[in-house]
DNA sequence: TCCGGTTATTGATTGAGGTGAACTGCGGCG
DNA sequence: CGCCGCAGTTCACCTCAATCAATAACCGGA
């Protein structure tokens, strides 16, 4: 009955899984990261569209995604779903309901995902004692700020193209930092999600797409996609006029 | 010699500082305040426009405004400038640093400012005996983060007048947390800051104030700012359509 | 298996906002 | 005093992306 190998079998420690390079764990001693997996719940996979907490939750995690992906939104002052960001294996989300003490956010998986859930309660208790994991806390929210102002200046800079190619090299690098393929994957979010998170019509979005594939910067076929020209995706985000 | 009451005045301690309802002295018992007020550095006011910090610098502290004002901007790809924030009295800034140890945003004062500089390292060490000062650190980090995705959805999803009237009701609301008038209030950055941060031009950001002062909604002059019907303003951020 | 609803692509049209230029008002300075 | 430079406003024009519409591809359920 050996089977934690198979595709989203739970790990039973921290030690076995793949992703404690970026997670917590990164930069515990063995008898510290012992304490931490006591605390760490790993519950069965969500299924695609489950959520994992609503807005106006009250905050108790935080939440690794082990495989799978999580995109988190918001809804605005009339009704409008605003999402506000994808979560890759190896990625913490869940923060957002710190200040608060409510999420001001709601997360849902995009697909069969399991997640690491970490009492938030538990990892300040830990920390009293571990002093590392309350700077690797702040770390990982310092973090949050800075992907979030490359969205902002993405938004607020940008034309379509370089928006799509933004998000497009920003997964490629996320993945490759997992030590997947960065050429080849596949999309775990809808048109209808990436032009929400984009601020665009999903008719631009799939524009932009065809567009990309007929300069031969990329294949696309439905979800899958494969990178053939990273460095012209590149230059299209610093120099508009790249590729006219 | 007693003119620690005029504008400018450097209080000699965070006990006498107006600020303190938001600022980290917050929710400190006095033993405590007494600690952190001998490792902050308050110095002479940062005249118009120069630097309190600049990108790549390496991080050393974070910075709380007393009066005056700031912008954090960063530099993208191809020399654009992109305004990442504005910070009014009362408000930190300088977390940006944190996760790279190198500042990725720089910092200058928009008009005479006076800052309490608080060293970060400082800061850690006090943690460690005064706990709340952690907990207070992490929800300042997590306010930071909620109001940057505000922002996001902000880019993301809205028109140009709804833009500039979310900046200007945004500023009001934070003035009025400092007791200061929310109607009457004088802009301290240039309309390029404002188009820069909210992704449009300044003919546009001209043009829509322009367009308030036809309907009413605000007198301008310049900077100045009368803010005459704010229910307007509200409308038109949750409703396109409010007023044509 | 077929059917109905959702998601994606493509085309035609429109409009918000960007672009470039002209014009104004103001402050600094020789 | 007049000249210059800069910030802000206004205008005419044009572009990019939203909108409207039609069709195609896909998925889940009976």
């Amino acid at each position: 009955m050996k089977n934690e190998e198979t595709a989203y079998a739970i790990p039973v420690s921290c030690r076995d899984c793949r992703m404690s390079t970026m997670c917590i764990p990164l930069s515990l001693r063995s008898d510290e990261l012992y304490k931490l997996d006591q605390v760490i719940q790993r519950g069965t996979p969500y299924q695609a569209r489950t959520s994992i907490f609503y807005c106006g939750d009250k905050f108790t995690s935080v939440y690794a995604v082990r495989s799978g992906s999580v995109k988190s939104y918001c809804i605005d002052n009339e009704g409008r779903e605003q999402v506000t960001g994808f979560y890759l294996p190896g990625e913490i989300f869940g923060w957002d309901g710190l200040a608060e003490n409510y999420h001001q956010n709601a997360a849902v998986a995009m697909e069969t995902t399991s997640i690491c859930e970490i009492p938030y309660g538990q990892l300040e208790l830990l920390s009293t004692t571990i002093p590392s994991i309350q700077k690797h806390v702040i770390k990982l929210l310092s973090k949050e700020i800075n992907s979030d102002q490359k969205l902002i200046a993405l938004l607020a800079g940008n034309s379509a193209h370089q928006r799509l190619a933004s998000l497009l090299l920003s997964i490629s690098a996320r993945l490759a930092q997992q030590k997947l393929s960065s050429t080849r994957f596949r999309l775990p979010m809808s048109r209808g999600e990436i032009s929400n998170y984009l601020g665009m019509t999903v008719e631009t979005v799939s524009r932009a797409f065809s567009h990309f594939q007929r300069k031969k910067y990329l294949k696309v076929n439905k979800k899958e996609i494969e990178l053939i020209d990273k460095h012209a995706l590149q230059q299209l985000i610093s120099n508009p006029e790249a590729g006219q």
